[in-house]
DNA sequence: CAGAAATTCTAGCACCGCTAGACATTCGAG
DNA sequence: CTCGAATGTCTAGCGGTGCTAGAATTTCTG
C-alpha cells in the first residue's frame, strides 16, 4: 500500500502550499486580501478543500504564525551568536566605540543585536508578525498548552538575556518586560505612531536602560 | 432662522450620538459586533444616516479613539497628581514602604502611578484602546497634522516623565520607548500572552529600570 | 400653498467566512 | 474486469459585511 503513504504525502504537501500561499498573499497585500476564495484560486481548488485542512481562517493564520515564530526564534539566535563571536568592527574607527557598541562581543552588543534582529523581523515580515501577535490565531501563549515554537521564541529572547536580568530579577519576568517594550515599539513603529528617524536611538535608549549589564 | 441652528445642534447631538453607541456597542460585543447595521438600529436611523455623518466604519473609529484619548489624557494627569500630593499611606506600615511605594510623593510614586492608570485604562476600556492604537481609524501619528486629543495625551505622559528622562537624553525620545513599554504590555497582556500573576511585577520592574529617578 | 431643497429610507451591489449536498474519483471485494 | 462503497472535490448557496444609487419623504422657501 505505498499509494497509501503517497496520498498522505501529497496531502502534506498540499497544506504546506496552503500556509505558503496565505503567507505569501498577506505579505504581498495584507490579511485583508487572504480571503478563503483568492485563497483557494491561488492554490487552484476550491475553498471547501481548506476547510479540510484546517477549521478555519483562524487555524490557517495560526499555522503562519507558527512557522514565523520558528524563523524568529533562528533569526534571533543567529543575530546573538553573531555578535558574541563579533570583535572590533575593522571598517569602523575603534576609538569611537568606546561606550561598547554592537560591534563587540560583550552583553551590551549581544542584546542590541538581538533586539535589532527583533525589529527587523517585524518589520520585514509585517504579516508574520501580525499573525503571530496581532492577529488572532487561535493560539494559547504563557500557558501549558503553548506551542513548542511560540515557547521556543521567548526562549530565544530568554538564552540572551538573562545575562542582563540583574541580581535578584527573575529572567523570565525581564524576558517578559523585553519582549513587550520589543513589541511595543515594533507595533507603534509600523502604524506610524512614532517618528521613523529616532528608531535606532529608541533601540539603544531602551536596551541601555533595562538592561543591567 | 433659529430653526437652522437648532437642526445643526441636533445634527451635533446625532453624531455624538452614534459615536457613544459605537462605542458602547464596542464595550459590550467587542468592535466586530459594530456593524453598520446595528448601529444604525441602535440609534434608530438607517445606514446611510451614518455615511452622512462619517465617511466610513473607520471614520467612526476615529471619533472614539479621540474621544478616547481626551479620557485618557485626564485619566493620566489625574493619576500622576494624586500620586505627587501623596504622603506615606497611613493604612499601610510606613516601614514597609522603605524602597519608596507608589504612596511617596516622589519622582518614583508619580512614574508607576503613572504606569499603572495607563495600564488599567487599557484593561478597563478595551475596545477604546483598540479603537486609539489597535485598529485603524485612519488617524495620523508623530507628524504635524496629528489631531490635538492624541497629541495631549502624549504631553500627558511627557509631563510626568520628563522628571525622570535622565540627564542627556530628549524628554521625548524617553516618552516614545515608555509609551511603547507600556503598549507592549497592555497588548500583551490583554491577549493573554503574558501571565496575569506577575502584572505587578512587570510594571514595578519596567518603571525602575527605565526611569532615572 | 406649490415647488425646490434637503433629508431619509429601501433595496441592492460585491464581497466575506463557511457548509450542505451533488458529483466525480479511487479503491477493494467478488 | 466489474461494480458498489468509500473517499475526495466541487457547485451553489446561506447569512452576514461595508457601502451606495435612486426612490420616497419631509422640510424649507418664495
Amino acid at each position: 500500500m505505498a499509494a497509501q503513504v503517497r496520498k498522505e504525502r501529497e496531502r502534506a504537501d498540499r497544506e504546506k502550499l496552503i500556509v505558503a500561499t496565505a503567507r505569501e498573499l498577506a505579505e504581498q497585500q495584507g490579511w485583508d486580501a487572504v480571503t478563503t476564495r483568492r485563497l483557494a484560486e491561488r492554490i487552484q481548488y476550491s475553498q471547501p478543500v481548506l476547510y479540510s485542512h484546517f477549521r478555519g481562517k483562524r487555524e490557517i493564520i495560526g499555522a503562519v504564525a507558527l512557522e514565523g515564530a520558528t524563523e524568529m526564534a533562528a533569526a534571533l539566535r543567529a543575530a546573538a551568536n553573531a555578535a558574541t563571536n563579533a570583535t572590533t568592527n575593522t571598517t569602523r574607527d575603534a576609538t569611537t566605540n568606546t561606550a561598547g557598541d554592537s560591534a563587540t562581543g560583550g552583553p551590551r552588543g549581544r542584546v542590541l543585536a538581538l533586539a535589532r534582529a527583533y525589529l527587523d523581523f517585524a518589520e520585514r515580515y509585517p504579516a508574520v508578525y501580525d499573525a503571530m501577535f496581532q492577529l488572532d490565531g487561535g493560539l494559547t501563549f504563557a500557558a501549558e498548552e503553548t506551542p513548542e515554537p511560540l515557547r521556543d521564541g521567548f526562549t530565544a529572547l530568554l538564552e540572551t538575556l538573562e545575562d542582563v536580568a540583574g541580581p535578584d530579577v527573575r529572567p523570565g519576568l525581564f524576558t517578559e518586560i523585553f519582549w513587550a517594550s520589543l513589541h511595543g515599539l515594533a507595533t507603534l513603529s509600523r502604524a506610524g505612531r512614532l517618528p521613523p528617524q529616532d528608531a535606532e536611538d529608541r533601540i539603544e535608549l531602551l536596551v541601555d536602560r533595562l538592561s543591567a549589564f
